[in-house]
DNA sequence: CCAAAAAAAATGAGCGTTCGTTTTACTCAA
DNA sequence: TTGAGTAAAACGAACGCTCATTTTTTTTGG
């Protein structure tokens, strides 16, 4: 029966979490073992289990610690002022800011979903979550006359998606991605799907969007 | 050594490929034992260490099956004389007729593929196969006129890659992902993306693209 | 044509190892 | 001294893989 104080034992699971991140994103859930985990995060097998009860719970954990923060910063999305905005400064963190096994474990927890049913709730529930948060911003900036209505605000958010994970992806799988060179294209796709009324002109002072270097 | 008639040796091959073609696709990689693909397979550990001589060469060979496939498919794309019908039925037949375990598959290869040096290589090749081929086929477009040069055929390419991928990636791992209702409205992109001469007439005779239904 | 001999291929118990997990022995502050 | 917390050793199970043996296929002498 744990009697630590709980900020040391908070902590600690953390630290564990940090080691079994760094493992699982270097080796896959699958081929890291806990002996690995153990070694990475300076703490016998023993101590390990007082944290977590099994493999399958310290998988659960990350899943759970991973997309509890993405929804984080998907939820300042739909408080922001200026979608446009808002959804660059996501981009930029994620994309930019995150180091690469920060992708690498959201593509981890991504195939994961598919097969265990705990990971699998948790990575629906997030998902579920973003793709009704751009569903409802569609939505409004449709009804505020924001962007014209050439889709349903679904269909938008649909889309939406799609694209998120196909830079998601290639961003996780392709070492030689140009996500700069790749960015300003992306956007003007956006950018004409959404069709805003200001359209071309009036957004912040940057550079005519969409035409890449080479 | 090895004496057994050239063909039954092939397809005695082929039938241990599929078996663990399906193992992997259910569980992955690393989570499918030897032991579970000699039982699908209904054969004994010795003889398949006749036609495979490791786990990893397995892989290895599901991994250059799949992407030897991927790749003749793609090739077709760029004799073909009509892009956007031959890319429909590129889509048409990974999408929707392939069995959803092949979907499986290339995810398994491609998070495989960061880590796995072999199966890295197979799968970086057909990679840039498939993205030389969208910028040939843009390039040759954009000389013919068909398409108006609004961006750069490697800008074209780089950006049908990411949304191939976004495709590709919530097809595999979104159970409840409609791609029917999704198609229309990215073909609508992709429409404007290019922004074909042609435009909005002339198609095959189809109904109005990019209204999906809500 | 067809046994018998030779060659090839398949078998499956079992190898050594490593897995996830549990138990045991110990440390050290209270 | 005690008991919460940790480290280390050890557990049975399962792993990838091997090899002495058996079964199947092919070759061949009469």
């Amino acid at each position: 029966m744990p009697k630590l104080k709980p900020d040391t034992q908070r902590a600690r699971r953390e630290h564990i979490l940090d080691a079994a991140e760094l493992c699982f994103a270097r080796s896959g859930f699958h081929a890291t073992s806990m002996q690995d985990i153990c070694r990475e995060a300076s703490v016998s097998p023993g101590a390990l289990y007082v944290y977590f009860s099994s493999k399958e719970d310290l998988i659960a954990g990350i899943a759970e610690r991973n997309r509890q923060e993405f929804q984080a910063r998907f939820a300042q999305l739909a408080q922001a002022t200026d979608f446009f905005v808002a959804l660059e400064a996501i981009g930029n963190a994620y994309f930019v800011e995150d180091e690469p096994h920060c992708r690498q474990i959201c593509l981890e927890i991504g195939l994961e979903s598919t097969r265990n049913t705990t990971v699998g709730e948790i990575h629906r529930s997030v998902d579920e979550f973003v793709g009704s948060s751009f569903e409802t911003l569609f939505q409004r900036m449709i009804d505020d006359g924001r962007i014209r209505p050439a889709h349903s605000a679904a269909a938008l958010a649909r889309v939406f998606m799609v694209i998120g994970d196909g830079l998601f992806w290639r961003s996780a799988v392709d070492r030689k991605f140009d996500m700069a060179k790749t960015i300003p294209d992306v956007v003007e796709v956006i950018r004409q799907l959404l069709n805003p009324v200001e359209d071309v002109a009036s957004r912040r002072p940057t550079k005519p969007l969409g035409e890449a270097a080479e």
